[in-house]
DNA sequence: CTCCCAATTGCAAATAATTAACATTTAGTA
DNA sequence: TACTAAATGTTAATTATTTGCAATTGGGAG
């Protein structure tokens, strides 16, 4: 029971393609992030190229349908772009990730938007790196 | 004046090459983030290689020396580890990069690094994006 | 002070992630 | 149904970074 994103892309504009569909449908409901050569994998039987992938990520990104991480994996994750605002522990030994999210950390990163010299913030990143429990056992 | 690494180099087990004072010398006091490519232009006069940069960069990372940040401009910037503890805004238009410090901010990622499943938190970063006065005005 | 060796560096090539150019196809409207 | 801009496929290029290996060197042992 996968979201139903064609409306959102016909809002913004973006025809709504199979390979579109396709695309989104791979993101998980429970905001697990995945990079492009994850989907290319998934979609394999489909034949979809992994430039479409590409592209497809980045137009979901402007369209605000997706967020694009940097979790220091040598390659771009994405999440779908839920209803709440969260970020990600990860873990430097074995790639795994925790989402958290914290009221007090936002409203700080509002007041440090308004006290700084720009004039427009449009988004921010938060991510702590750290050892999971599994890994620490090891 | 640029700050003496030597013994710091020394502590961490690090030989003390010229390489690497050239490429530690590069590095502003202001803490201003800097790329490999950046070192390697900077020095080009003593022709050092690209990929001792890179493995430097990384050592340097290592030992403490260096952070190393996220900061979505395709290569990696780096900054010295100095005394005052800091995150950056960056201006997704020019680039343009600008500290800030928030003590609330620290202790909140303080109190969910002991609340999360994992049992050692080394590092974290946060970033703010947004257009700064500058490209505003454009 | 000299020798030695692991650490460092240079060089060339390989990888990994991403983007560009351009021809072909297709969604969605007229 | 026909048309057109947008989307896709294909191939190749780019960018950032890493790897393997040979040559060099810093800095301690003797």
């Amino acid at each position: 029971m996968s979201k139903d994103f064609s409306h959102i892309l016909k809002a913004k504009g973006l025809k709504n393609t199979p390979t579109r569909k396709a695309i989104l449908d791979v993101f998980p409901e429970d905001c697990k992030p995945i990079n492009a050569e994850y989907i290319f994998v998934k979609l394999k039987k489909q034949n979809i190229n992994l430039v479409t992938i590409y592209r497809n990520l980045d137009s979901f990104e402007q369209a605000g349908i997706l967020k694009r991480l940097n979790l220091n994996k040598g390659s771009a994750y994405y999440e779908l772009v839920g209803d709440h605002h969260h970020h990600h522990i990860v873990c430097t030994s074995c790639g795994m990730t925790e989402e958290f999210g914290a009221h007090d950390i936002e409203n700080a990163i509002n007041r440090i938007s308004k006290s700084s010299s720009f004039n427009t913030i449009k988004t921010h990143s938060l991510e702590l790196f750290g050892i999971c429990k599994k890994c620490t056992l090891k």
